[in-house]
DNA sequence: CTGAAAGCGCTAACAC
DNA sequence: GTGTTAGCGCTTTCAG
């Protein structure tokens, strides 16, 4: 193995092979016009001199970079990184390289910067892999957002004219929200996300439309906002149990939160699931090992990472090879339900324990 | 705000301000030579073109990208992430742009076509942020690795003549172990991570050797292997609580895995950290949260990030401005040691809990 | 201070 | 089949 490759250029092999640079070309190419022998010799050459293509220079004359440009947020998180994971798998797959850029805050308002370090690498579209939060969104409708290359969103609300790929959070609350009646839990709070976030209001809302539809109430008492972490989850779950005072289950918002809930509840002599019910969301793989086992709502991240890269590809290929473009359009991902113990107060029935 | 930017190029502009297009080079490369009467004319034209050079062409003929190649692996892990994140950080701080690459596996032996997709697309340096894995390093050595460009290598055993930045897990593992020697612990196990990890190995090492010196055995029986997830600890702790019946107390490699021992402990009845303390590596976010509170240390990887980024870029401008070449070094960082309860049997004292 | 010519490494369009 | 010419978008001589 010997990586001194790339610095020989088209010329030098050219020339070491006796033939002009087109023909090359050609050889790199895979291009049908060259004689058997030419090819042989050139490729000869080419192992020789350890050449390798320079795709800045082929970028550059075919416009065409056959790189996605990936913006993130809060990669020190984990769900942004699993996202960001799966990217970078399905990138390497389609042949495409990934240049990376992560905005210092979620609601980052100067994104100009970083469009424009994209557009003159010449990316040939963008993931923007950061959720919706707060007003983050609004220059997509400013002015002529007229790029000339695909772009596809991440954990935004669907919208017209738009490429969006996300998880359906909504669904997903409601599944565990439904989940907690069908155990017939009769008062169930919930902590929630940070509001400004997208992703967040979606699963306070559907845990609000559950209960309403199933006949309980959804008060504002019974709901208490985190930011996500263990940390204000901590102080979220005191203040309801003041507020709700009859609270026997809480749908929390994402598991990090709902191992703090699990600490202070078990610290104030609450047997869960007995006397108290939890189900969190995202299944991290640490949820199986709480005290005890979570129940928990799963994100497909890898397949949101997988569609993203392919809807750009897509969109990017189809107005390159002058087929019928690709209209935008919202993807939502169907997250699923895992039971573990800490919402099963009925043995019987659809027990369903999965301690992996 | 509107990203049309970057399809004007600087022929549009020279011909629209009336100058040549080396007069507009030199206004945008910031040059003296240039009347202040002509550069606010090309500004103007700029400004209203939105014209912005195209890196790719500038990186071409400077022979210069401004571009770090960074090769990461198993990124939905916590650890990789975080390392990501300080390195996305502190690269754009010094205004460098990130082709990233993922390894499938952490010991993926063909590394050639990595390098080659790097080097093809003329990165400035690169960063081998994937830890030091069984075999994985063996192509360090393999004949003439005589990149023109400089590499950093992150978690990685210190070596002859390579630049290497990592956490000092050693140091890691004997402020763990003397810690629980200060709470008079006698039997001190450990559960270890994967051994084919150099690191791994290091916090092992060290844990042994603090016993010795301490005038305590350690036995091949008192220490258990696991692959750094919760799954692993759940079984190795049952092996030894088996092998090392008079266990008093657990190093164990990562926070993952010590939740997973505190989850088993708690169900045999032991108390913690009366009947057996715990101490964990890498302190993350949940750690606090755990119960009991999981004595932890802490791992500075925002600095591993930051370092790395640094020597790589000096090695970069010192090659090419002509100064002294830069030497390759090994830089290691001291962890330091987090008190929380899961440790914390003297409560006299040094007792210095933090929930934080 | 400014412009003309040359070329970074490669490929598209045309010759022969 | 193969070579020649031109040029992607920019910067670097070197004249003037």
């Amino acid at each position: 193995m010997n990586f001194r490759s790339g610095r020989a250029t088209i010329k030098e092999v050219a020339s070491a092979a006796g033939v002009s640079t087109q023909t090359v070309s050609r050889v790199i190419n895979e291009r049908p016009d060259v004689s058997p022998d030419t090819r042989k010799r050139v490729q000869g050459v080419i192992k020789e001199l350890e050449y390798r293509p320079s795709a800045l220079a082929r970028s550059l004359i075919r416009q065409r970079s056959y790189t996605l440009g990936v913006v993130t947020a809060g990669l020190r998180h984990i769900g942004p990184s699993r996202t960001l994971n799966s990217i970078t798998s399905a990138a390497e797959e389609a042949g495409y390289s990934l240049l990376l850029k992560e905005l210092p805050r979620y609601d980052a308002e100067d994104v100009a910067p970083i469009f424009q370090a994209l557009l003159s690498r010449h990316v040939d579209g963008i993931i923007w892999a950061v959720p919706q939060v707060g007003e983050n969104r609004n220059w997509v409708n400013q002015q002529s957002l007229d790029l000339k290359i695909p772009i596809v969103y991440l954990a935004m609300e669907p919208k017209e004219d738009i490429s969006t790929v996300s998880v359906d959070n909504y669904l997903g609350g409601r599944i565990a929200t439904s989940h907690l009646l069908e155990q017939e839990y009769q008062h169930i709070g919930h902590i929630s996300g940070p509001l400004d976030w997208w992703e967040a209001r979606e699963r306070m809302a559907s845990w609000k439309d559950a209960l309403k539809e199933a006949g309980f109430e959804a008060r504002d008492e019974h709901c208490v906002e985190g930011n996500w972490s263990s940390a204000s989850a901590f102080q979220a779950v005191e203040k309801l149990f003041e507020q709700y005072p009859d609270v026997d289950s809480i749908f929390v918002a994402n598991d990090q939160m709902a191992l703090a809930v699990i600490q202070v509840a078990s610290q104030k002599g609450f047997r869960i699931p007995e006397d108290l019910g939890i189900v969190g969301f995202d299944n991290i793989p640490e949820s199986a090992f709480f005290s005890p086992p979570l129940t928990t709502i799963q994100q497909d991240q890898y397949t949101v990472g997988k569609v993203a890269v392919e809807e750009t590809i897509k969109m990017i290929e189809s107005g390159w090879d002058g087929l019928a473009p690709v209209e935008p359009r919202s993807i939502k991902l169907a997250p699923t339900l895992v039971v573990r113990q800490s919402s099963l107060r009925l043995k019987n029935g659809k027990k369903e324990v999965d301690l992996a």
